[in-house]
DNA sequence: CCCTGATTCGC
DNA sequence: GCGAATCAGG
């Protein structure tokens, strides 16, 4: 079955589906979709009359230069670790995490550069992800990120001391 | 700025 | 048929 048709349908956006995919960016994602007749979904333009081209009479699309450009597109695969990252996190002390609501994100919406920081219980509905910028292709945002890259040794160091 | 899908068009 | 480039909207 088609994974693509099948993601397509759950609501994933073209880029969450290019990224579980892999190697294929989003564009033939809807490319695709499009093909096979399914684009019509929650659409967000129900005018159909939008003449692209501002260009005028040239063939907008197929000519561009395309020269320094190989495949370093949007191409990279997420390849998000989502079931690793809850394990990380028990090894993490409880910290004191509060993403405001604008930031965070849902497993439908971290994107390359959201940070994909776990947060509150898995499966709760208190659940979520930090959703912060991060660096593309970097799993977390910067403070999580020294948060998830710190030796788990440091971490209980810290704890032990406070033991006495 | 980042993201989204839509469209065009060379391959 | 495929997908990159481009466009347009949020």
């Amino acid at each position: 079955m088609d994974l693509l048709k099948k993601l397509w349908g759950e609501g994933l956006s073209a880029s969450q589906i290019a990224a579980e995919l892999g190697g294929i960016t989003r564009n033939a994602v809807i490319g695709k979709v499009h093909r096979l007749g399914l684009s019509g979904r929650a659409k967000t333009q129900a005018p159909a009359s939008k003449p692209r081209r501002k260009n005028g009479g040239g063939q907008g699309a197929g000519s561009r230069p395309v020269q320094s450009q190989p495949q370093s597109r949007g191409a990279t695969a997420l390849k998000l670790d989502v079931e690793a990252i809850p394990q990380a996190k028990q090894e993490v002390e409880p910290v004191a995490e509060l993403v405001p609501m604008a930031e965070r994100a849902t497993i439908l919406t971290l994107t390359e550069r959201t940070c994909k920081w776990p947060i509150g219980d898995p499966g709760s509905e208190d659940f979520y992800f930090c959703g912060r910028h991060s660096e593309p292709g970097v799993p977390y945002c910067p403070y999580h990120c020294r948060i998830a890259y710190q030796p788990v040794n440091d971490r209980r160091r810290d704890r032990k001391s406070a033991r006495g």
